[in-house]
This record gives structure tokens, sequence and C-alpha cells, in this order.
DNA sequence: AATATTTTGCAACAAAGTTGCATTGTTGTA
DNA sequence: TACAACAATGCAACTTTGTTGCAAAATATT
């Protein structure tokens, strides 16, 4: 894991330090998104928020994680699929934030549907956010 | 115009007040979702910022707006059709946002598809937002 | 017009995000 | 391994965004 780590750092061309180490392995240990907050938390204050601002940006420029716009004011991130590299996404499946715990999941299996849209208008990313309960919330 | 207001608010048993008014206006003439920011440049610092984020609350609570979610940290806020009412919206059409000029719509003629989800996950809002260059934008 | 109810503005605060710069850590090379 | 070049970090200071309590003002009700 900590092997798998170090690649995806030196793949992108990133020099290898603490404050990117543990940041990628908390996504790749919780699996789900996380906000700027989440890892602040999670890294139990180990960085400053400076920092912690810095990596995520430097994370989402080299296509290493995606952003999931929400309506809170709390953009989430999650870890992007091999295909996505520096300056291109291709994170085309469907988010779902559950309003009862808060978690926000990459639904892989579901891709985002092509729409067409009016005259002029030309779509460089599109992002389908679903709110609701997730499959742990309901009873 | 002024009249169309007044009923908007007496239908939704809210007070006639003038940050209110002005700012319904505002959405009326913008024909455009805005965020608070705008709100507070528009209407020319007449209110306070905390009257606009109340009213805003005010409004999104009663189906008056709708928010549409971001990956910039700027929730945006638009009119809503008719149907929508206190507790229930029902704005299931497409949202595009300009990257050049950060223009956002509401792209009444396309309609959010419907999209299954796996087990146990219950969907209560779907916001379809798609970004990239608009029709005004376009050379 | 008088009273009851809501809304507003203000102050104070909390949370989120940005920038410049000195210090520290990392990398490639000798 | 040691060194120099470069990049990342922490800190301070600041801006922006959002929240809460409460007294004053505006609106609605009688
Ligand atoms: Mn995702
Ligand atoms: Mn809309
Ligand atoms: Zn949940
Ligand atoms: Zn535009």
């Amino acid at each position: 894991m900590q092997d798998k780590i170090n690649d995806i750092l030196k793949k992108n061309h990133l020099s290898i330090t603490e404050a990117r180490k543990k940041i990628l392995a908390l996504f790749w240990e919780s699996g789900n998104a996380m906000a700027h907050g989440d890892i602040e938390q999670k890294s139990s204050e180990e960085f400053d928020r400076v920092t912690i601002y810095r990596t995520l940006q430097t994370f989402v420029e080299k296509g290493i994680i995606h952003t999931i716009p929400t309506a809170d004011n709390s953009v989430r991130y999650a870890l992007c699929k091999d295909e996505c590299g520096a300056g291109h996404h291709h994170d085309d499946h469907v988010h779902f934030i559950c309003d009862d715990c808060g978690t926000t999941y990459c639904i892989d299996e579901v891709n985002v549907p092509k729409v067409k849209l009016p005259k002029g208008f030309k779509a460089a990313q599109t992002d389908l956010v679903i709110s609701g309960t997730c499959n742990k919330c309901e009873q």
C-alpha cells in the first residue's frame, strides 16, 4: 500500500513528502469522498491547514483526485481512476451524498448520461450529484 | 412586476419587506442564477449580509428559489417554477455554469435523466451541473 | 391606532480559504 | 555520502463566507 502511494506520486512527478503520503493514504483507507475538514480531522492536525489546501489543489491538478460539487459549500474530494491525468479528468460516474450521515460516495457503476445542450453551449465537465439516503442509513 | 412579487410573497405567507421585494426583483431582472455575493453587489449593500443570507434561506424553504451546487464554494440560487412549494422542490432541469463569464443558467428545456442507483440508495434530489462555455462566450 | 409578531441590523464570532516569506525537507548530482 | 538546487511546509496575517443572539425597527393583526 505504501508502495502504491509512492508510485502514484512518482508517476505524477511529485516529490514524496509526509503530507502527501498521509493524505493519499487517507483517501485510500476511507474509500469515500472527503471534505477538507474531514482530512484535517483524520490527520489529527498533523499538518497545517494551508498544507492540506495546497496538497488537495496539487492532487486535483495532477488528476489524482477529483472534486464533487455540493449545495452546502463544502466541496468533497475523491480518488480518480487511472484514466485521469494532469489537466484531464475523466470521472464520469454519479456521486451520492447521504443527507443522514453525510457520506459522499462515488457510484462507479453508474455513468453520467450524455445530455444535449442548446445551441452554443459547449460542455467541458458534467456532474451528476444525487442526495438522499444511503444504503447504510436506510432502515 | 411589483405586483407579481407581492403576490409571490403573499402566496407563501411571508411578510412583505423591502429586502424580500428587492432580492426577488433582482432574481426576476437578472434571469440567471446568482450567488450570495452577486446579490450583495447588485443590491449595492442596501441590506446587511445577514439579511441576505436569511432571505435566501427563507426563499429556499418556501420553494421560491432553488440551489445549484458548485465545485467552487459558492452555491448559486435561481427562481423556481410554479410547481415548487414549501418543502417540495421539483426543479429537474439541467444547470450550466460558464467557465469564462461565470454565468449560471437554468436550462429549462433539458430535463435531468433518471438514473438507477445501487440497492439501498434512495434519491431525494438529483442535480446535473454542466460546466463549459456558454453561447455568449463561444467565438 | 395600538398591540403582537416578524424581520432587520449590529456585534461578535466561527469557519473557510488565500498569500508572502523564512525554514525545512526532498531530489538529483558530484 | 555530501552538497547544492529546488520544492514543500509552517507560520502569520489577512480576506471571505457563514452563523448566532439580541435590541431596534418594520410589518401584520386587531
Ligand atoms: Mn467520484
Ligand atoms: Mn435552475
Ligand atoms: Zn448515510
Ligand atoms: Zn459565458
